[in-house]
Formats: structure tokens, C-alpha cells, sequence
RNA sequence: GGGCGAUUAGCUCAGAGGUAGAGCACUACCUUGACACGGUAGGAGUCACUGGUUCGAUUCCAGUAUCGCCCACCA
């Protein structure tokens, strides 16, 4: 034994880290975009710096870096950009939080000592999560890590917003928006999540304004959730096909508490079985109502301020909160005898994502992006099949959400995010913002004021001018949408102003990105968003010739699902049942973690659950990876100790002339296996892969290959074969393990090839195919001595024979192929089972020997295996174990005849599976015979 | 109200038109110089239900049930 060996265990803590370091001091993957090989990219969803990492991004790095790993292995030159999301409103929450707590505000801080706060808390939560990423094992360019809040990403959003803008596609106006009265700021469609809740619905009488009508009705009754808008109400609406209430159309309402006089209207939106057919109309608080309010030319009045809070509008209701109104109005009404009824109602109510309370439909000057054309262009690239969604079923999702597809409000009334680059001419208006106030959209302050000038400049006016940038910023998610050109150095250094005539080299080389990874649940905020802003900006880099084949900013959208917890919950931060990678990473390996995950993986994109102690902090899923990461050490540390110093390398092809048949066995299934490999790993099928290697390597490795060759690499006459075929075996393993295992792979690879500490298993080729080493009809040989050597075995485990006890083998068969197998592995069997001597007989030669002599009898297919001793040995277990093989091969044969005797299968069937089946009944029949026999004989 | 997924061994999940597999858990034996984070052998499932297509379905189709997710303006 070498005196160089491996400890008994792989500890993985130390040795990941120091691979990390390695692969990040050397640049080994830092491309360079001239370098040669076919492009490869993908730029990683960038993590919120909202705290630190969970589950599911470790999930998503797991599978990602499998990708770009394996793609690096295929010489591609291959790119993975890392970076973070400044997350506007999720940071801003936090913030606003702290500082509350503190008992400040952001107001009393100011917007700049706020900034500095939010910078700081970035630099703090963004290093937490980098250095997260890192104890993954990510082979990203970190010299390339992105943050979409800084100068060159800023530079692009600017762009972006002055490009849509020259473009028509932003527009600025008053709408009915999502406002969310806990962050103070508008948010956007996707960032209202319905809830399920038990409200009521409160009946109310609205008296006719002008006397009772013709048949003597003088109300009617509205029915309503929200009772406290009654204040804003500007309408009554029935449907114009309610026969109750035609009369009533055109009559006016004296709305109560407030004496204003409102038309009662009649809108094909009323649902007249609902309620009591009669819906109040708030245009100024409620969707549906600002379109029947525009419909009918109905005023809007709001009656909410921006806080929550009722406004003067709301008359003696003014100041409070707006659920304490609501209890108002609703007294206030059954004071006056108008409360008809309450009625309990469970209904749907729209919550601000990150505010967590209902979000407030509020009449608002915001900045929107004009989604449809940009939409139409995606709809159409999807019907070339651009983006290729895996699994497809998702690009059903996409499509249908970019059809009929609402503006985007892009404006927030927060401080953490890019600035709007609007600057208002405020000189024009008095000094204020109003909705009249006119401005500019330009690059920067000083391009803004020439722009200005030419317009409102005192040489025009007469004014001085005055102007004031838009103190709102940007959805989080109008800088995420670019970033996938972003941060490949869009839109060069030219700018808009500019005009850029040369693209940055790394957009150039690496745009599109090859595959996006990610999850479902961002479809629509991200993949969308991407798609839409790619459409307006890198359409025109397209070229009939050369160039860019696309400007969808990935050729595959790879959507992956969620983690789920032990107990199929999704995992989240309110629910408190995360599970932190970095435990499961100190205790088992980030290796381990991830090839847990992957493995988990399905082909069809399906939510993942992963196995979870909460006492223990521990996982039998990633245990189980960890102690296959243990079973590669150990085989590894077996090879060491037995390729007598010499290397893949330098023992180089083994001599076909030596081969012996394990050694053509376990060659084939190499070659097939990296065959399947290389195929699952391209396509996605992830799991597949990890679960293929994790077989051979467990299964056929070292359960199988490695007990045959043990004798052999004693023997200095045979070794060398044997440790040729057993060194390129566990090198290519290793290789094609890789993307799953890099530091464990990386550490072996290295102890097995002894390659200098600077090159790098993660930068070697993927193995060569061995075209010429598949053998099929080789493999299904060696599973029938794999077949016989078990039926040897477990003989003698049911007969009770002790291991270490040995006993002589007689293989019974008339089969020469099976005979010339069995004899030719004899020393393999012997080795294998502790036989004592091994025969192989045909039948005759069996029955004359075997005259007078009790055995422990076997079957398996058409071969009968004895073991000839007498003595000690359970006879009613054999018994048992005999009868099981008749039971067994009874029913087969019950089914198998049943089928032949069907003459529309033999009729019908294709001819070769009536064969096999023909085939299969024989062997059968003469298994049942077999075993009857040796029954027979023990009496 | 639409759409999508899931339903297979105690648990977590693969799978393929020809009568079921893995990991973990379980049982028995084994400290045999790679590995007890291990080895050998073993037990365990009418593949949710009902129809249909087919010579044959757990695998394809339709419907049902249960669970989960997404979208949707019924006040």
C-alpha cells in the first residue's frame, strides 16, 4: 500500500472552500469574448438584497452552474454573470421598518442620508449573498458581477426610459392605480395578490331624488363591501335589461350623508342576479366603477387621501382611517334608517404584496410604459418558437399573459431605485409639480435644461426657467427587465445622446444569453418584462446576415419549480419555514446540497421537496447525496492505493489484447453511460443525469467492477489492464460528475491524475465517446453472471451458511454461450460468492453426478445452480425459496400462455413480441420444471 | 369562472403501450485491508376511480374525485 493515502472520510468544508479560492484566484471562469469556442451565456436572476439566501436560490445556482459547468466541459467559451437586484420596495420596506423602530421616519432622515442608509445596508446584505453564492461552488465571472442599481446599469435604465419614451411607449397621465397606503407608493398590476376575505355585504337604501317613481318605488338598494366610497359615489347603475329598475333609468339618486344628486345609469356590467341588481358607482376607487364612470360621463371624486386616510371630500368623515370610516358611514347610515341588511360575504380583496394590506384603487398621476406593441412583438417571435420554454406547457403561460396584457405602471413614490429622468418645467406652473406642469425626458440634468431652454427658456417665455427632476423612481423591474443586455454592457458608451456605433464586445459575443434558468413564478414579472424592453432595444442589431440570430434575449427559458418544505409547504420568510442552505452546506457539503437538489429534479419542471428535521437541522435527502460523495472518495482512495503511483495519463489505453470481460463490460457501460450523460445534461433533464452517474458509479463501479478487479491488481501479471481500464473509468466519472460535485470531483481528480494545483478539472474536455467499447449483446452476458452470481448467494444466505464459509458451485446448463460465460468468469465467481470450486455441467453430466447427493438448489432462467454440501443447512428455507421460484415462474407462465392461447394477439401483435413471449414461456416452463425437481429430490 | 399540474412500495419520487423501479425507512446476517456515511440477502405496490381505444393500458383518450398552483373586475 502506497504510503499516500486518503483519510476513511471526505470532509468537505475545507476543501470546498479552498477549490473555490483556486477557481476564483486563477480566472478560470473569466472568458475573454475574443477567445475561441461557440459562445455559451447566461446571466443569473439576481437575488434581492433583501437579506440573505434561501432555498430556492440555492436551487436555482445548483442548477444553473450544473448548465454552465457541463457546457464549459463541452469547450464552449461560456459566460455566467452574476449580480444582485437592488429590489426597490422590498429594501425601502426594510428600511422604513428599522427606521421606525428606531422611532424616526424617512422624511425626518431625509432622502439623501436615507440613500447612504440604503447603500449601506446593500453593501451589507449584497456581501452576505455573494459570499452565499460563493460557498455554493458558482463558477461565475465575479469580475463581471452586476448590481441593477449601479452606474452602468444606471446609465442603461436612462436610456431605456428616454428610448421608450422618444418611442411613444411611456406616457405619463392620471389613472386609477394600485396604491399602497403602507409604502406610499403606486404599485403595479403583478404586485396585487387577491385574498380570500370574510367581509360584508351591507345593504343600502338610496331614496330617488325627485319623488317617488310612477309605481309608487321611492329608493332603491344598493349592495356593497365597501360602504365607505358611498361618499365618493358618483352613480347608480342597474342592467339596462333589469326590468325592475327600467323605469328608473335617467332618475337621479339623493346620495345620503351627503346630499349630492347622482343619475341612476343603466351599464351591461351589472350582474343583475347579484345582490340587489343596483351597484353604486365610485369611478375614483374602483375599476370596474371608472369604467362605467367613463362610460356614462360620471364625475370622479376621491374622497381618500394617498395616507389611508378619508379626505376633505368625505366631509365629516375626513381624518380617519379608512376602516374606521367604513364602520362610520355604515352607522351613520343606520342612524338614518338606511341600512337595509348586513350580510356576512367572503369575497376576494386585493393585497399590496410587500405592504401586506389591501391596496387602495386610488385616481393618480403616473408614469406607464404602453405594453401592447411591445407584447405584439414577443407574441410574434413566440410563434417562431422564441423563446423555447422547457418545459413547454409554459410558453401557454407567456403567451396568454402577453395577450391582453394591461399599461405598466412604472412610477413609485419611493427613494430607493433609479430616478425617473424627467425634470418639470415648474417655472411654467408656479414652482409646484402639477398634473400640468410640462417637462423633459432626457439622459441628464444638463441635457434636460438644453432641452428645456428650447422650449420654456426665459428667451421664450420670459421666464427664468426653473426645473425640477421627478422625485419618483422606477419599478424595481424596469431595470431587471433589461438586465440580461444591461450587464453585458448595453448601451455601450455612447448613450442616447451619443448615439453608440459599436457594440460592447461581451454583447456582442454573448448576446443572446443561451438558456435562462429560473422559476415560474417570475414569468410574468421578469421573463415578460425582458422579452418586452429586448424587443424595443435590440431589434435593430438583427441582421438578415451575420450578426445576431435573435433578439429574444435567450434562446431557452428553462422554468424549474419550487422548493417545498418537509411538509409540501412553500417555502417562505412570513411562514418561517425556510431551511437555511448554509446549515445543510457546513453539515453535509455544498456538494452534497446540490446534488440533492438536482437529483430531485423531474423532467417536467415539478416542485421539488426536500426532506427536513427541524430538531436535528438535518436531511436524509442531503445525507444521502453526502454519503455518495463519501462512496466516490473511498473508490477513489481504493484506486490510489492500487494504481501503484501511476496515473490515467501515464498507463494510458489499456491493452485490448489483456481485456477481460468485466474490463469490456464496464468499458461499454462507460461509454454508454456518457453517451446518456452528455444527452440528459444538454437537454435539461438534470436529474436524469445525476441519478445515471450516481448508478454507475454506486452499482456498476464499485459494487460490481471493483470487487472483480481486486485479485487482478494484486497480481503484478495482470494489473496493469486492470488499472488502466479502472483509472479511465474513475477519470472520466469524475469529469462527467463534475457539474453536479465540483469541489469533491475537483479534489479528486486531482489526487487521481496528480495535475498540478493551477489546471483545473473544471476547464478539461468532456471524455472522448468510445464508440467502439458499446456492447450490447457483452452487457447482457455480464447481467446474467451478475443474475447467477446473486442466485449463488442467496442460496447460501437462505440456506444459513455463514460468510465466511465456503462451498463448492455447480452451474447447471445446456446453453454453450452461458456455459463458455460462466466458465471464463470462474475465478470471478469464486471470488464473489467464497465458492469453494466452481463446475459448470450440462444436464447429463449433472444427473450422473449428482446421484444420491443433497444440494442447495437454485434456478434462475434456464440455468440450475447447486450447491453440493451437506451438513448444516436449512432445508425448510430451501424449500421455501424453491417454492417461490415455482410459484413465481407458475404465474408467469399462467400469463403467458393466457396470451398465446388469444389467437387476436398471435394474430395481431407484432411477430417478434409473440416470439419473445413464446421464448419467455418456454424458459418459464422449464424453470418450473427445474424447480419442481429439486423439491422433489429433497423430499 | 377559466387554465395548468399532481394522484405509483411506509415516506420522497422516477418510469415506459407488452403484467412495475430507485433513494430513504424496514428485516436478517456481516467490523472481509476502499467505504458501517459500508457490504450481502430479503420483505413490501389490485400504479386514485369510471369508461373508451387496443390483441394487450398502470403507460394513450374522455370523464369523476381529491390535493395544489396560476389567471380573472361580480359590487
Amino acid at each position: 500500500m502506497p504510503e499516500e493515502t486518503l483519510p476513511k472520510t471526505y470532509d468537505p468544508v475545507g476543501t470546498e472552500a479552498r477549490w473555490q479560492q483556486a477557481w476564483e484566484r486563477s480566472g478560470a471562469f473569466h472568458p475573454d469574448p475574443e477567445a475561441p469556442g461557440e459562445p455559451y451565456s447566461v446571466v443569473i436572476p439576481p437575488p434581492n438584497v433583501t437579506g440573505s439566501l434561501h432555498m430556492g436560490h440555492a436551487f436555482n445556482t445548483a442548477l444553473i452552474d450544473t448548465i454552465v459547468r457541463f457546457q464549459r466541459l463541452q469547450g464552449k467559451n461560456v459566460l455566467c454573470l452574476p449580480g444582485t437586484d437592488h429590489a426597490s420596495i422590498a429594501v425601502q420596506t426594510i428600511l422604513e421598518k428599522q427606521i421606525k423602530a428606531e422611532g424616526g421616519s424617512r422624511e425626518d432622515l431625509g432622502r439623501d442620508a436615507f440613500l447612504e442608509r440604503a447603500w449601506a445596508w446593500k453593501a451589507e446584505s449584497g456581501g452576505t449573498i455573494v459570499g452565499q453564492l460563493r460557498r455554493l461552488g458558482y463558477s461565475v465571472d465575479w469580475q463581471r458581477e452586476r448590481f441593477t442599481l449601479d452606474p452602468g446599469l444606471n446609465r442603461a435604465v436612462v436610456e431605456a426610459f428616454v428610448r421608450l419614451h422618444e418611442q411613444g411607449l411611456i406616457y405619463r397621465g392620471e389613472y386609477l392605480v394600485n396604491w399602497c397606503p403602507a409604502s406610499g407608493s403606486a404599485v403595479s398590476d403583478l404586485e396585487v395578490e387577491m385574498k380570500e376575505v370574510d367581509g360584508h355585504l351591507w345593504h343600502l337604501r338610496y331614496p330617488l331624488a325627485d319623488g317617488a317613481a310612477g309605481d309608487g318605488s321611492d329608493h332603491l338598494v344598493v349592495a356593497t363591501t365597501r360602504p365607505e366610497t358611498l361618499l365618493g359615489d358618483t352613480g347608480v347603475a342597474v342592467n339596462p335589461h333589469d326590468g325592475r329598475y327600467a323605469h328608473l333609468v335617467g332618475r337621479m339618486i339623493a346620495l345620503p350623508l351627503t346630499g349630492r344628486r347622482i343619475p341612476i345609469v343603466a351599464d351591461a356590467h351589472v350582474d343583475p342576479a347579484f345582490g340587489t341588481g343596483c351597484v353604486k358607482v365610485t369611478p375614483a376607487h374602483d375599476p370596474n366603477d371608472f369604467a362605467i364612470g367613463q362610460r356614462h360621463g360620471l364625475a370622479q371624486i376621491t374622497v381618500m387621501a394617498k395616507d389611508g386616510t378619508m379626505n376633505e371630500q368625505a366631509g365629516r368623515f375626513a381624518g380617519l382611517d379608512r376602516f374606521e370610516a367604513r364602520q362610520a358611514v355604515v352607522a351613520a347610515m343606520e342612524a338614518e334608517g338606511l341600512l337595509v341588511k348586513t350580510e356576512p360575504h367572503r369575497h376576494s380583496v386585493p393585497f399590496s404584496d410587500r405592504g401586506k394590506v389591501p391596496v387602495e384603487p386610488l385616481l393618480s398621476t403616473q408614469w406607464f410604459v404602453k405594453t401592447e406593441p411591445l407584447a405584439a412583438r414577443c407574441r410574434q417571435a413566440l410563434e417562431r418558437g422564441e423563446p423555447r420554454f422547457v418545459p413547454e406547457r409554459w410558453s401557454k403561460v407567456y403567451r396568454d399573459w402577453l395577450t391582453d396584457i394591461r399599461d405598466w405602471c412604472i412610477s413609485r413614490q419611493l427613494w430607493w431605485g433609479h430616478r425617473i429622468p424627467a425634470w418639470f418645467v415648474v417655472s411654467e406652473t408656479g414652482g409646484e409639480i402639477t398634473n400640468a406642469t410640462p417637462y423633459v425626458v432626457a439622459t441628464n440634468a444638463a441635457e434636460a435644461r438644453a432641452k428645456a431652454e428650447a422650449r420654456y427658456g426665459e428667451a421664450i417665455t420670459g421666464r427664468p426657467l426653473q426645473l425640477e427632476q421627478d422625485p419618483d423612481v422606477l419599478d424595481t423591474w424596469f431595470s431587471s427587465g433589461l438586465w440580461p443586455f444591461s450587464t453585458l454592457g448595453w448601451p455601450g458608451e455612447g448613450g442616447a445622446a451619443g448615439g453608440s456605433e459599436a457594440e460592447p464586445a461581451d454583447l456582442a459575443r454573448w448576446y443572446p444569453t443561451s438558456v435562462l434558468v429560473t422559476g415560474f413564478d417570475i414569468i410574468f414579472f421578469w421573463v415578460a418584462r425582458m422579452t418586452m424592453m429586448a424587443g424595443a432595444f435590440l431589434q435593430e442589431a438583427e441582421t438578415p446576415t451575420g450578426g445576431r440570430d435573435s433578439w429574444i434575449p435567450f434562446r431557452d427559458v428553462y422554468i424549474h419549480g419550487l422548493v417545498r418544505d418537509e411538509n409540501n409547504r412553500k417555502m417562505s420568510k412570513s411562514a418561517g419555514n425556510g431551511i437555511d442552505p448554509l446549515l445543510l452546506i457546513e453539515r453535509y457539503g455544498a456538494d452534497a446540497l446540490r446534488f440533492a437538489l438536482v437529483r430531485e429534479v423531474a423532467g417536467a419542471g415539478q416542485d421539488i421537496r426536500l426532506d427536513y428535521d427541524r430538531q436535528s437541522d438535518t436531511s436524509a435527502t442531503v445525507e444521502a447525496a453526502r454519503n455518495f460523495a463519501t462512496k466516490l472518495w473511498n473508490a477513489t482512495r481504493f484506486a490510489l492505493m492500487n494504481l501503484g503511483g501511476e496515473t490515467p495519463g501515464s498507463l494510458g489505453e489499456p491493452d485490448r489484447a489483456h481485456l477481460q470481460l468485466a474490463d469490456r463490460w464496464i468499458q461499454s457501460r462507460l461509454a454508454r453511460l456518457n453517451r446518456d450523460t452528455a444527452e440528459r445534461f444538454g437537454s435539461y433533464a438534470l436529474g436524469e443525469a445525476a441519478k445515471g452517474l450516481y448508478e454507475f458509479a454506486w452499482n456498476e463501479v464499485c459494487d460490481w467492477y471493483l470487487e472483480l478487479i481486486k485479485r487482478r491488481l494484486q497480481d503484478p501479471a495482470q494489473q496493469r489492464t486492470a488499472r488502466a481500464v479502472l483509472a479511465k473509468v474513475l477519470n472520466d466519472l469524475l469529469v462527467m460528475l463534475h457539474p453536479l460535485m465540483p469541489h469533491l470531483t475537483e479534489e479528486l481528480w486531482h489526487g487521481l491524475t496528480g495535475e498540478a494545483a493551477g489546471t483545473f478539472l473544471a476547464l478539461q474536455p468532456w471524455p472522448e465517446l468510445d464508440q467502439a467499447a458499446l456492447n450490447e449483446s457483452l452487457e447482457a452476458s455480464f447481467a446474467e453472471l451478475i443474475e447467477a452470481i446473486r442466485v449463488v448467494r442467496n442460496l447460501r444466505a437462505v440456506a444459513g451458511l455463514k460468510p465466511s464459509q465456503p462451498a463448492p458451485v455447480q452451474f447447471v446448463t445446456n446453453r454453450a454461450a452461458l456455459t463458455q460465460l460462466l466458465q471464463e468468469a470462474t475465478a470471478d465467481i469464486t471470488a464473489l460468492t467464497r465458492a469453494e470450486c466452481v463446475e459448470v455441467l450440462d444436464s447429463t453430466a449433472a444427473d450422473a453426478a449428482r446421484t444420491g447427493q443433497r444440494a442447495l438448489a437454485g434456478v434462475c432462467g434456464e440455468l440450475q445452480v447447486l450447491l453440493p454440501i451437506e451438513g448444516l443447512v436449512d432445508l425448510d428455507a430451501l424449500r421455501g425459496r424453491l417454492e417461490k421460484d415455482l410459484a413465481k415462474a407458475a404465474k408467469e407462465i399462467k400469463g403467458l400462455a393466457g396470451r398465446l392461447a388469444n389467437p387476436s394477439f398471435t394474430g395481431k401483435a407484432p411477430p417478434e413480441v409473440v416470439a419473445e413471449c413464446r421464448a419467455n414461456l418456454a424458459e418459464a416452463e422449464s424453470q418450473a420444471e427445474l424447480a419442481r425437481k429439486r423439491l422433489a429430490d429433497l423430499g
